[in-house]
RNA sequence: GGCCUGUUGGUGAAGUGGUUAAACACACAUGCCUUUCACGCAUGCAUACAUGGGUUCAAAUCCCGUACAGGUCACCA
């Protein structure tokens, strides 16, 4: 089994896009096939620079193995496709000759007309095949003057054409509706669907596995696999990922790529996870679950026939997850890259404990900066709603006093202060919110933050020692 | 507009003819856990599978119509 996938170098990649490559690659992998890319840009007007490198990164960022690819080709290259313009232009003139194409002189102009009459009448826009009228002669005559020509496939006018697909099944599309399709551009290009078929045939691609926006398109594939009575290969169209707001997602709508998730400090594995989920389910029902996994258990015939919504806060419990159970030496490394160091005096083993102290809670990586804030706020004070709750109860002032004297004797680390909180809790007999709601108050100047003995040791024993004595007095 | 496809809760979904819970997960709500926030745990959350008909002893599951949603009809991919 082989099979492709074959974005257009135009930038970034859509969760869409991932989700199909996603798809494409676990079934290829479970039946141990070759997972090809290669760069559509026939386009040439959309061409972004380094989208090769780009989309490379992505994928193996999502712990994709790419067997052959214009970094790395194998014996089908090139894998880009203009680089392999000769190709198409031999094939398109190979069906000329059979008579099952013909050269099309007509302009931009004539087409435009033909556009407003069919308007006129309220029909769709199709060809009339002037141009497959022709005589030897004239074509002749235009070729030798050098006048712009696409090529085009003749297309049956009547019946219809069935296309098979493994997800939905037997499709019959009405051969009425097809255009004589340009196979060739008047700029030497092939067209998508053209240049597909040929790579996909040449390339020896078995399985095409793409959004199930080309299904209908399918019918003309199939009839240019007839007119050069090559094999056709297994199709698998996957529905559509929406964005949150059940609208296809794109860049426009601010709908997340790929890469702005990374930059957000989103997992890839946690990504893939999620989005394998997206129009798939495992039998076994499990949720969270590695690559491997993924591609042992992948099923095509669990593919969903229906669209899925895009949902952030399922990826970010997804992601949440995979943070938690990252080993604490990776998660310091990994969130380094989110982590924007307010002050790098701070001693180093400091930070550590810091930014560990949220690995449990933490969403995403960029997370960490807005939590891990107050302990860098020098701008300590005690408001009304603390002093409120201080004044709430007589045994308050005592938990301070009993708390400052403790912590005076100890060594400074979180154990010995968690004794200390309970030895008060002991001594003053005070216990609940009484007991550390008071402490984190006169310690932070804050009602709310991660663990008492935590963040009392991180504030520091001079200062917090200063905090309560002023307190007391 | 023609054609193609889809429709199970706020979301992802399981379930493809059978009794008296439509599984599971996210989200949400409430409660518990040494304080707050989070984690974790527990409980609750679709009188019902878009809708109307039909087939059947029996339908979310099969058939037809309707509605709605998406896709597609380029010298874009």
């Amino acid at each position: 089994m082989r099979s492709r996938f074959a974005p257009s170098p135009t930038g970034y990649m859509h969760i869409g896009n991932l989700r199909t490559a996603i798809f494409e690659y676990a079934l290829t992998k479970k039946y141990n096939g070759d997972f090809i890319l290669r760069i559509e840009d026939t386009d040439q007007t959309r061409k972004v620079d380094g989208a090769i490198e780009f989309i490379y990164e992505t994928l193996q960022l999502c712990g994709f193995k790419i067997d052959e690819g214009p970094l790395n080709p194998g014996k089908y290259g090139p894998y880009i496709q203009s680089e392999r313009l000769d190709l198409y232009k031999k094939y398109a003139l190979d069906l000329v000759e059979k008579g099952k194409a013909y050269y099309c002189f007509c302009t931009e102009e004539e087409l435009e007309e033909m556009r407003k009459k069919a308007a006129l009448r309220n029909r769709p826009f199709s060809y009339d095949g002037r141009c497959s009228k022709l005589s030897k002669e004239k074509i002749a005559e235009n070729l030798a003057k050098g006048i712009p020509y696409v090529i085009r496939q003749k297309m049956p006018k009547t019946g219809y054409t069935i296309v098979n697909d493994v997800i939905y099944g037997e499709i019959k599309i009405d051969n009425s509706i097809l255009d004589d399709q340009i196979l060739l551009k008047s700029d030497g290009y092939p067209t998508y669907n053209f240049a597909n078929v040929i790579d996909d045939h040449l390339m020896n691609i078995t399985h095409v596995i793409r959004g199930k926006e080309y299904l209908d398109q399918t019918a003309k594939y199939n009839l240019l696999y007839e007119a050069f009575e090559w094999e056709k290969p297994t199709y698998i169209h996957v529905a559509m990922v929406l964005g949150e707001d059940g609208n296809k997602l794109s860049k426009r709508n601010g709908d997340a790529s790929f890469m702005d998730l990374y930059n957000e400090g989103y997992l890839p594995e946690a990504i893939v996870n999620y989005l394998s989920l997206l129009g798939w389910s495992p039998e076994n029902n499990q949720e969270i679950f590695t690559m491997e996994e993924l591609i042992t258990n992948f099923d095509e015939k669990r593919i969903s026939k229906s669209s899925s919504q895009y949902d952030a806060k399922k990826l970010q419990w997804f992601n949440h997850q995979y943070i938690k159970n990252m080993e604490d030496n990776k998660y310091l490394e990994w969130i380094e890259k989110y982590f924007e160091n307010p002050d790098e005096t701070k001693d180093e083993a400091w930070v550590k404990h810091l930014l560990l102290l949220y690995k449990n809670g933490l969403n995403y990586g960029k997370e960490i900066n807005e939590l891990v804030k107050d302990f860098y706020t020098d701008n300590y004070s005690i408001n009304e709603e603390c002093r409120e709750f201080l004044n709430s109860d007589e045994i308050i002032p005592k938990v301070i006093k009993e708390f400052l004297n403790l912590i005076k004797e100890i060594n400074w680390n979180v154990e010995e202060i968690n004794n200390a909180i309970m030895q008060v809790k002991e001594n003053v007999g005070a216990k609940g919110k009484l007991l550390f709601m008071p402490i984190r108050i006169v310690a932070s100047g804050l009602m709310h933050g991660p663990e008492l003995a935590d963040t009392i040791y991180l504030i520091g024993k001079d200062k917090v020692i200063e905090r309560l004595s002023n307190e007391v007095n």
